[in-house]
DNA sequence: TTTGACCTTAGATGTTACTCTAAGGTTTAT
DNA sequence: ATAAACCTTAGAGTAACATCTAAGGTCAAA
């Protein structure tokens, strides 16, 4: 069964909607295992068939794993999408707030990091000399 | 065999380390097993004893691992410490550069989320309302 | 002597998000 | 007609880092 004649543009097959997401095919067949992405038909021969609603749903949930969003997060936020009459903007802000503060907490942590790195390699001489005086590992052996 | 009275304070068993390193039994042996610290010795019953050296190796990955030092780069350090004269410190700054170049750009990354998550917050009413229009939503559904 | 805290091993499990493979069936174009 | 390109499934593998379990052995103190 052929399908792109009778629905031209508006349906396709996974490889299209990888395609037009951005995404492996394999990441499409991996969403719908978890329960993110289910195509709306499937032809007689058993393959996957997707609409522009598809596209969206796929293209919504790349946005979201751009946005920080765990796939986990992401489905919260597919669902309130997809039922929308039945949830309320509190909900999504929330997920939103929760995000960005545990996105602050990560920069901070890294900029930690980064300080001290920055500090370990300041005081490197970085040259062929024998490691036996290396600030850098020497700093980390033990507290100073 | 006891050990604590032949060696008092010098050497000690997994838990002893474990918690002067501020890490768990399980992670001690865990660490083991990918070759990162290795007991200097095993009493009669084959318990491992650990001594002044293996607490600096223990926290010289404790404190690695602090600075975002993965454990396989950590082995690298690890390396550069157990036979310094082999070693130079051109190799330790190698490391430590690459590192920060890998935070700077996990730190920018971070930054767009967080900037793009505050807007979406921004924009949403975060109310009671239906989330037909939420702002969030339809902002994850289409590019505007 | 017996309780409780500690230790041993191999190996299973968990997390997140894929990524790939094998072995085969379908479709399209030439 | 046949080759290329596509599709299917279940399930294994990857990375990084542990964390836990089962089944048992050891040790110190009351």
């Amino acid at each position: 069964m052929h399908l792109l004649n009778d629905n031209l543009g508006t349906v396709m097959r996974i490889s299209e909607l990888a395609r037009r997401a951005g995404m492996s095919a394999h990441t499409v067949r991996y969403y719908e295992k978890v329960g993110l992405l289910t195509p709306s038909q499937r032809t007689e021969s058993n393959y996957r068939v997707y609409n522009k609603d598809d596209v969206i749903t796929a293209e919504f949930i790349k946005r979201s794993k751009e946005c920080g969003f765990s796939l986990s997060e992401t489905a919260s936020l597919l669902a309130i999408k997809n039922d929308k009459s039945q949830h309320v903007c509190a909900e999504a802000k929330q997920i939103t707030q929760t995000k960005i503060i545990e996105i602050a907490a990560q920069i901070e942590n890294l900029k930690k990091m980064q300080n001290t790195l920055t500090e370990l390699e300041a005081f490197c001489c970085g040259g062929q000399e024998s490691a036996e005086f290396c600030s850098i590992i020497s700093s980390l052996e033990q507290e100073t």
